[in-house]
DNA sequence: ATCTGATTGCTAAGTTGGTGAGTGACATTA
DNA sequence: TAATGTCACTCACCAACTTAGCAATCAGAT
């Protein structure tokens, strides 16, 4: 796609390999989001909490949208149940935003099919496959920060 | 981050990666697009059409947006001399949208340093190497491809 | 040749989710 | 303790999307 514009093109199954992948991965979310009755920055934020909590500043980081932005995503996780506000214990200041139950089950329900397939295909490397693969993806996603 | 959630989860530094990645990759278009002051649809709009022309409903369809948002996103694109409508040879009813010099240099001059770096990641791999990891991310996609 | 249905690209109106600016409460540093 | 910074929030505003519906055009069936 880009091939055509970007002068010192050489064609690689790989790279293309690559855009298709990334192309897909930005869809999955919008799709997803839209079955789950979300947005997809709801979604994001709920598989962002389950990683464990954090505050709705953290999660505008995450989520890279403003704070005020991330007022509302909680706002509206909240009033579905999926998440819970709670005071912090340390820091009077903050709030952490606690994934429920019903917002756990969610991520579960609408990401463990995908995931389990990218399971599958991952087990089927090599221990060393394995290695080459995830040193590309780390040097990919290193060149992509480069331009952040 | 997913992983406390689903269900069978076994920790695995290639899908960690790749999560990252898919994570990172999201990223990069919505910073691009902020910097060459477009939206981010515009911003992939122009990618798609670097490709080759198509009209505004491939456009939506590419997008995943509906084709009276696509008609917004070509008329500001348009706005900005990016790119230009010109009727169909064959088909009257459809409308192609073609890049101009100013569209396709925009796509070169934000998006060369990245795919320059990733053809640099790309050619550290080994001809063998290169082989499995494009068999792994084409399997990757097609995994993300089963849940949509 | 004409009817039917699908497709294309567009407009209009309404909704949504974002930004920017500003506030009060609290924390941190000088 | 004063100054500065951070957190979470509200408010007004706006860009970009949606749904609904339109006229023009095409393709296939009759």
């Amino acid at each position: 796609m880009v091939a055509e514009v970007v002068p010192g093109w050489r064609p690689s199954g790989t790279l293309d390999a690559l855009q298709e992948l990334v192309d897909v991965a930005a869809q999955v979310p919008q799709e997803v989001a839209r079955r789950a009755g979300l947005s997809t920055s709801e979604l994001h934020a709920l598989r962002h909490l389950s990683g464990g909590a954090m505050g709705p500043v953290d999660l505008a980081r995450a989520l890279g949208v403003t704070s005020a932005a991330a007022s509302g995503v909680v706002d509206r996780l909240a009033g579905r149940g999926h998440v819970e506000r709670r005071p912090h214990p340390d820091d009077r200041r903050r709030t952490e935003v606690v994934l429920t139950d019903s917002g756990s089950h969610e991520v579960a329900v609408r990401l463990a099919p995908m995931f389990a397939e990218l399971a599958r295909v991952d087990s089927e490397l090599g221990p060393d496959e394995q290695a080459v693969v995830e040193r590309y993806l780390r040097g990919a996603t290193r060149a992509m920060k480069a331009v952040l």
